[in-house]
DNA sequence: TCTTAATTGAAATGAACGTTTCAAAATTAA
DNA sequence: TTAATTTTGAAACGTTCATTTCAATTAAGA
């Protein structure tokens, strides 16, 4: 019977989300990812396919460590209040440890290829749809809870959000002073109250 | 004495803005930029000296086709309100009209290259400077006039409606419902009020 | 132990990359 | 017309690109 894979393939998903987060698609090269990822170039392309497939890979790999860690987030809060400070606490933190300024691997994909790569563009569509369909839960359950305000419906207040982080995380690409992110998420977090 | 220029600048550095902006630096090779240029891989090299030089001109012509933009707009307004809804308006047409969903060439190239050309950081840095300061003389200009609430310093609002500018700009990769992105821009600038 | 199939390493594939070279053509002012 | 200088075209530069090939190695179940 088979040799089965012997690398840790969670291990070599980070490394090459490494690369690829700091030099983008089209900026990292398969060497990077021969380098990066300590593998084989054949093994690559047995277990992953081709460069975008592995990349493909990676943003799962990556989308999936940000619902956990939302998952995990949302389990501690018991109000709307705390939830949606304890999302947008957690971009924060990304920033604030984002030491080269790479920022958000998916907002920078969304913009470098979704016009480019229909499969990327699938990926963005479903994350779209995820993220806000979460946010507008949180939203929906602190309007029921009187909490936030009813000036605009849930989906409303769930796109602003979206576009909200996604500004977050374009601009906390050059500024990274805590208080005036912190401010600045304040700002936005008015609106609901 | 010399044979001069005889191309026509500003229609070279449309065309090369066109491609930049559909496929990214990266995704941009010098034969597509001849192709687009209708310039001699020669003519390019002497008048801009590289890829990348030729990359700086593109943006700081995107960028100057917005300011004057703004301007213009400016301008007609004769206050704050109005002036602040018009800059926005500008990148809601500019979502609308862009058919193949390439969304902004300095968001893009800001995600793209920033953490990797010092030449581009210092342009973002600037842009950001610029933009902010901008939106920091709306916005104390209508705080004067007193349409506009003082919770916030306008720096402080600045910073915030730069951010939404960059979100609603990815935003608008993917959502151009007319109707959607309004309301969006309805809702940042509640804050103002 | 033998069979089976995946992993591995190294080399090679041809195409595309950004850039350079250089002689010929073009254009202007003297 | 001549001298000066840029534009132009075409080819070539050496490098790097993503991907493929293939024989040798490895490890598991029969």
């Amino acid at each position: 019977m088979p040799k089965t894979e012997t690398f840790n393939r969670n291990q070599v998903l980070q490394n090459a989300t490494a690369v690829f987060h700091k030099k983008g698609y089209n900026g990292t090269s398969m060497q990077d990812l021969v380098d990066a990822t300590s593998l084989n170039r054949s093994s690559i392309y047995n277990s992953f396919g081709s460069k975008l497939g592995m990349f493909m890979e990676v943003l799962s790999h990556y989308q999936s460590l940000y619902k956990s860690q939302m998952g995990k987030e949302l389990m501690h809060s018991h109000n709307a209040s705390n939830m949606i400070k304890a999302i947008f606490d957690i971009y924060l933190k990304d920033i604030y440890g984002d030491r080269d300024r790479k920022g958000c691997l998916i907002v920078n994909c969304k913009s470098e290829m979704t016009n480019q790569e229909p499969l990327i563009k699938s990926f963005m569509e479903q994350n779209q749809e995820q993220t806000i369909a979460m946010l507008e839960d949180v939203v929906h359950n602190g309007q029921m809870e009187k909490i936030f305000n009813e000036d605009q419906t849930a989906a409303q207040y769930a796109l602003y959000l979206y576009s909200s982080i996604q500004g977050l995380r374009m601009t906390g690409i050059l500024t990274n002073n805590e208080e005036e992110l912190k401010n600045l998420v304040n700002t936005v977090l008015t609106v609901l109250y």
